[in-house]
DNA sequence: ATGGCCCGTAGAACGGGA
């Protein structure tokens, strides 16, 4: 089974990409971030048609998240669950579902802005909810993936420029404590199951060039339960539609596990 | 030295991203 996780910073302007990679990458699961389109206008029929079913969940102008899952391999996904029921909230950034005995919950942290600001507060609040909400069921039936945009880059070796970021938001001491909790309660960044190449990032700014010099930081992640790792076969960076013209800032990340 | 892009909503700039 492979899954795959790609903040595509809009779908409406992203799709004929989503469709190349998909037709190209036939995962099984890929999770969306920051679809930024309300539901009605969510391209149901073009996903169907490219042979994936869709759960989402959007709203206007910002954030958005989605789960295709393949028709002739793992079919539609059950028991979706929009938002973290402990943590009521307006953006659209949590969904979940069982699709082929796995919870996969495709999730969009917040950025937080800066360390300094609100959206940083909201961010650190956010997600302490989410480590309550997963905690009690991770270990147990289905098991559990975690995969999304953290807007966290782990460690330093995540980081293209370390000095210039250290206590940055996305690289802060608060933000980094929060994602050893993940790991603590029981997942496995499938990415380090592995050795990669030194310098691999997963996201680079538009500006300053920050994809040819690969100043980028690795903050998209698939977090497996730890009893998942053992079959955990592969996890790459698919830096290829980075490449591309009009590209996300984000380039997928895919896993492929048993 | 500074800031440099992209997207959506607008229907000009601006908020937000990271």
């Amino acid at each position: 089974m492979k899954i795959a996780t790609w903040n595509v910073n809009s779908l409406k302007i992203r799709l004929p990409q989503v469709l190349d990679w998909l037709s190209a990458n036939p995962v099984d699961v890929l999770a969306l971030q920051e679809t930024k389109l309300v539901d009605a206008r969510f391209p149901v029929a073009e996903i169907e048609a490219a042979g994936y079913h869709a759960a989402f969940a959007g709203q206007p102008t910002y954030n958005g998240v989605a789960l295709l899952s393949r028709k002739e391999t793992v079919g539609a996904a059950r028991s979706v669950v929009v938002g973290n029921p402990l943590f009521p909230d307006e953006q659209q950034r949590l969904i979940s579902a069982e699709i082929d005995g796995l919870r996969c919950v495709c999730a969009y942290f917040p950025n937080g802005q800066s360390v300094d600001s609100d959206k940083y507060q909201y961010k650190l609040r956010w997600i302490d909810a989410l480590i309550d909400w997963l905690r009690p069921t991770i270990g147990g039936q289905p098991a559990t993936v975690l995969l999304g945009d953290f807007n966290i880059a782990p460690e330093a070796a995540d980081v293209h420029d370390p000095v210039a970021w250290e206590g940055q938001v996305l690289c802060s001491e608060a933000e980094r404590t929060r994602f050893r909790s993940l790991i603590e309660a029981g997942l496995r960044d499938a990415y380090r199951l592995f050795e990669q190449p030194p310098k691999s990032y997963s996201w680079w700014d538009y500006r300053q060039l920050g994809f040819r010099r690969n100043a980028g930081l690795r903050i998209d992640h698939i977090l497996v339960d730890a009893q998942l790792a053992p079959k955990v076969r592969a996890c790459a960076i698919d830096r290829a539609p980075r490449k591309l013209t009009q590209p996300s800032d984000h380039a997928p990340v895919w896993a492929e596990i048993g």
